[in-house]
DNA sequence: ATAGAGCCCGCATGAGCATG
DNA sequence: CATGCTCATGCGGGCTCTAT
């Protein structure tokens, strides 16, 4: 296996000697004119392990250099792998995404700091959901528990209606109804009506405003003292009619 | 218009660590 | 121990901005 890198490297040499090496070395020949080996400079440093297969033979790569091949083959395929991070985030940060009309592209210290500002702006989004969530839950539950109540006292009605004498007439509880709907319409129809959009939106706040169980309570208590009162006045005013046919008689 | 400064990016390389 | 991976470093080149 070693022997096919070897010749992998040997033909490489020989075909890129000139493009690729000179180019290779003059970059280098400045960054690494500390560190950079040339032809002469490591032929006498890492002449260990090449030394035997190579010595005398300048095509055959040393194991320096064919781990330098191989290494600046790995930093490049891992430099593509970072930028191919950095173009996936600028694809899926909204932020990072470059204008149409300039095309401009972000710097990547750019792209990493706008990414961070998004997820914390998407931290704090979720938290907020997360309120209001919890918030709607415990509404639904006080609703639920609300409608229990009303459902065991409906159950307790209708299992213990009471005495006769006791129980409401017909007569007086399409009273108590009309007087609840009569009432709620004198506030419902101020509902601005013009158009669907309208009405859904005022029927909401309308609810919210208008059906509080207090304010039912309320009406039905007036409605019933009403009643009642004209119950009294009723018996009074037969009283007094008896009374007087008593006096004429 | 142009030279120079500053910034950003890509590249090659060495060093150090992990792994089979 | 060879190999792979990551990080740091130095350098060149391209681009933009600014002072002259």
């Amino acid at each position: 296996m070693s022997d096919n890198a070897i010749t992998k490297e040997e033909v490489f040499e020989m075909e890129h000697d000139q493009e690729l090496g000179n180019k290779h070395y003059s970059r280098c020949s400045s960054a690494g004119s500390t560190h950079t080996p040339n032809s002469s400079a490591h032929n006498s440093d890492d002449d260990d392990d090449s030394g035997d297969a190579g010595r005398g033979k300048p095509d055959v790569l040393s194991y320096k250099e064919r781990r330098r091949e191989a290494h600046t083959q790995a930093e490049q395929k891992r430099r593509d792998a970072i930028k191919k991070g950095y173009d996936s985030l600028q694809e899926l940060v909204p932020r990072c995404q470059p204008n149409d009309s300039s095309g401009y592209k972000l710097s990547k210290a750019l792209i990493l700091q706008k990414s961070i500002e998004y997820i914390v702006y998407l931290n704090q989004q979720k938290m907020k959901q997360e309120e209001e969530s919890s918030a709607l839950q415990k509404e639904v539950t006080a609703l639920r528990i609300i409608q229990n109540g009303y459902e065991n006292m409906l159950q307790h009605q209708q299992a213990n209606p009471g005495p006769e004498e006791e129980r409401l007439t017909d007569e007086a509880k399409f009273q108590v109804f009309q007087a609840i709907m009569q009432e709620m319409f004198d506030t419902f129809q101020h509902i601005p009506m013009d158009n669907f959009k309208q009405l859904t939106g005022g029927v909401i706040p309308w609810l919210e405003e208008h059906c509080k169980p207090h304010i039912l309570r309320n009406i039905l208590s007036r409605t019933l003292q009403q009643m009642s009162q004209e119950v009294l006045d009723k018996q009074q005013q037969q009283a007094m009619d008896q009374e007087t046919t008593e006096g004429f008689s």
